[in-house]
DNA sequence: GTCTATATTTAGACATGCCAGATATCACCG
DNA sequence: CGGTGATATCTGGCATGTCTAAATATAGAC
């Protein structure tokens, strides 16, 4: 089973993170984690490619960030937790309509309907 | 209803080439023809996006290209006619089990599946 | 000839996910 | 204290593919 390569995620890796942040708050790692763990191992997401999206989502305001106030007892340094905002919530019911739009729409001409 | 952009078509727009040319051979403005009206209004493909996937599949082998012979009394230039080759077909079907993983493994995730 | 419709081609812009490395912090252990 | 390893964020530059927009070309209608 191949992995879903870059490309196809374009456009839908911003509503991916606001669907993973809706079970509560989490910082950069934890939300690749959530993504790749919901992925059947076959999604790979790179900090690369989320640390950019988080920056994007916070300019539109669709989620917040706060730095963790201590380590907890962990090694390394403190992280970043990103909440939705209830912007974020609004654009993500969009976003969810926006995906079902987008698979009835693409689906039957891939699957070769009329 | 929004349009679906671009950025979310990267990656799936060569099989839905390979798929309408399924139906048969067709020359450029009949592809983007076909897939805008399976698009319920809601796909745009742009010459500028078509003609350069139509030399990708072609340099890959997936599609052939022949002009026309005569222009049957329609008004404009000949026209180049791109078919499914054997080796298109295949790759068609990988497309589909590709796309089937794709909204089987993002679709959950948008939808807030855990 | 001129106008119009059809058709292909192409240069450049742009967005965004990826690669790879840099940087930083903290627990642990000697 | 200093080294090590684990965690975490940040960043510059690249690759790719879709879009914009315009250029070019052909053939029928009048």
């Amino acid at each position: 089973m191949p992995d879903i390569t870059g490309d196809r995620l374009r456009g839908h890796l911003d509503t991916m993170v606001l669907s993973v942040l809706e079970r509560g708050p989490a910082h950069g790692l934890a939300i690749i984690q959530r993504i790749e763990s919901a992925g059947s191992g076959l999604l790979h997401m790179k900090e690369g490619s989320l640390y950019p999206a988080l920056y994007r989502l916070e300019g539109q305001g669709l989620v917040s960030a706060e730095w963790e106030r201590d380590s907890g007892g962990r090694p390394g340094p403190r992280r970043k937790l990103y909440k939705l905002t209830r912007k974020g919530k609004a654009q993500l019911g969009r976003g969810r309509a926006e995906w079902e739009t987008f698979v009835a729409t693409i689906g039957p001409i891939v699957g070769g309907a009329t």
